[in-house]
DNA sequence: TGGAAATATCCATGTATGTGGATATAAGAA
DNA sequence: TTCTTATATCCACATACATGGATATTTCCA
């Protein structure tokens, strides 16, 4: 209960929403994200805090770089919420702003975004993007 | 978007998760909820008020008594919350002693509670009770 | 070793929110 | 009208949290 408490809270924030819409389609590292949020680098990194204590992420170094991801939920709460974001999320402007803005950064081959490539595994679930 | 946020920020506090839990299965007034949640009454109007400017949740008068009920959705997310959170409620403990505490208060036959039935319009949608 | 890049943490501040308790309001009954 | 019941609102207080800006930390490279 208390957990599924702190899922919603985590859930309670733009700029959470905004991250999590993007880690939705594959992993990536804070500075990606701040560019595509346009977001002061301690507010990004914050927020990834925020969510990974919720238990919604996961963080990976590699060398001077953090990469965040989503945690594959098997059990509870993660298992029903993706999916869940994943609906909801095709509706706002700015989630959908965002993911363009994202795919021009890797067309100009920013930062890790150069040999990013989706991690199928929840966007599969989408339907075909109408 | 804001919607979005505005609607994780009301379903982030264990009182209100329990509250939707009830009116999941019903129209209720605030005397039937004060006395499943064993809350004060001041606390439990405020959260009704919350989930209602968050439209999750409508009132009706009926003499001295408010009745609340789910707003059924049809467009965005109050079309997806509703089923994600009926899933949801399945596992914690809390919830379904809430249920139970409830039942048992229209056996007894509590305010409201004696002539209560449930708008299967949303129970419906879960499985058959495991 | 020194410096730059990527992240995280700290500080200060304003705002939202949860809570208990008292009080106000509305409706119905005597 | 007066009293009672059902609700809502107000007050005071404590906590959480979002944010910008400065600073620390880690890693890599020269």
């Amino acid at each position: 209960m208390k957990e599924m408490e702190q899922v919603f809270k985590a859930l309670a924030d733009a700029t959470r929403l905004r991250i999590l819409n993007l880690l939705l389609h594959g992993e990536l590292c804070v500075c990606d994200i701040q560019i595509v949020l346009d977001s002061p680098q301690p507010n990004v990194s914050r927020h990834l805090t925020y969510l990974k204590n919720a238990g919604l992420v996961q963080d990976r170094r590699e060398g001077p770089r953090i990469y965040y991801s989503l945690i594959p939920g098997t059990r509870g709460i993660q298992k029903e919420v993706y999916p869940f974001l994943l609906r909801l999320f095709r509706q706002p402007k700015i989630l959908k702003g965002d993911l363009r803005k994202f795919r021009k950064a890797v067309e100009r081959g920013n930062c890790h975004a150069h040999n990013w490539q989706p991690s199928s595994s929840f966007i599969e679930e989408t339907a075909p993007t109408s």
